[in-house]
DNA sequence: ATCCGATGTGGACACCGACAACATCAACCG
DNA sequence: CGGTTGATGTTGTCGGTGTCCACATCGGAT
């Protein structure tokens, strides 16, 4: 009589759910990370998380551990697209493609940047506490390389990390959730040029275009 | 009988409704803002505080207008402290307080920073679409001040603000929710001088201390 | 063949935002 | 002075959510 149209044990279950809960990020931020949607869309009964999940901030904490690797990654991949040869110029073009892409990144996945960066009730605790590592690293490197070239003064090094991340950052949030988020995106990119142009400034005293 | 403990009546419900909802955002964020938490705070039943707001999203949005007023107001006292006579060093100093004093603010009210610049579902129609009119402006008028001094080149002026905004911005949403939100206080402050110190060379050009 | 631990289910509870119907009360109007 | 009306507050309810508990199922080890 029991047609078993699908058999009790999903067998695959955790990376499905994952899956499905980064899909719901991505189309409605942390808020719609909603446990029981989550199970419905993976055809399963509500519950059946917590057995994968101690928490539904376990869950969204490994969603946000993906959006981070999508941003470094974003990040990698605009960066080793510059085709500049002189490496001084290599150097600066990396460090602004490098802003571009994570801004580029909050404006095309603005769910997955709210994932990111967000630690709602019962989510930080279940978060690598350096889950940026990533990220972060990959700017280090960029930031060392300006060093390297010689371009970037030595002394100034400590605190251009912070410097670069703060700034692009803060400009995604305005531009995402913040009160700048009605501006149309051609006023978006002149401001950002502009704003790359004071960091290039301020780590690199002078404006090699 | 009726021995009449509470008039039917609140009488001045309204704004006792906002004061404890900014008490306990200070508390627990947007989040911790929960309707029926508010009303029973003041004493009043669930469903009362419906007849002076539209909605949830309304109270909050009426919050973050506060929560905004305040940030202006330790921005501009912070400002007005500086006591150097010299006009250069004075607009200089103001611009560097300025940003301090945002930032302080951040760590400070880390409940009222999150829901002034929040925009989680349905709060966002309700929100005065510049509602932060009053920092930017101050910011404005500080970076206005800079190049009325001379200090600040005339075509650097565009782009300037937002550049200063998104730089204290990110410092302080990556210190307050973000991922350096454990590092401590006095590894930040060291930090954010840094990082004022770099917007300082990228806008003024030098570094005048 | 049997047992057992891992996995999935159904049901419950407390909490929330929102809606609807009703209660109270003051101000206004005759 | 009495009635009506509109603003304000209350009770009851509904659907939705996270989480806990007891139970069901099933594959693999014994």
């Amino acid at each position: 009589m029991s047609t078993r149209t699908q058999p009790y044990h999903h067998g695959n279950l955790r990376p499905v759910l994952v899956d499905t809960a980064v899909e719901l990020a991505r189309s409605t931020g942390p808020d719609g990370v909603v446990l029981r949607e989550v199970a419905r869309r993976a055809g399963v009964s509500h519950n059946a998380a917590y057995r994968h999940f101690e928490d539904r901030g376990a869950l969204l904490a490994e969603v946000a551990d993906r959006a981070m690797t999508q941003l470094e990654q974003a990040m990698r991949a605009r960066a080793d697209a510059v085709t500049a040869t002189d490496p001084v110029q290599r150097a600066v073009d990396r460090l602004g493609e490098t802003g571009r892409a994570y801004v580029e990144f909050a404006i095309a996945e603005p769910g997955l940047f709210a994932v990111a960066f967000t630690s709602p009730e019962g989510v930080a605790e279940h978060r690598d506490p350096d889950s940026a590592a990533g990220p972060y690293a990959f700017l280090n490197a960029v930031l060392d390389d300006l060093v390297e070239v010689g371009v970037l003064p030595r002394e100034r090094r400590a605190g251009a990390d912070e410097a670069c991340w703060a700034m692009v950052h803060g400009f995604a949030e305005l531009h995402v959730h913040g009160p700048l988020r009605e501006v149309p995106a051609e006023a978006r990119e002149e401001m950002l040029e502009s704003v790359l142009a004071v960091i290039r400034r301020g780590l690199i005293g002078q404006d090699p275009a």
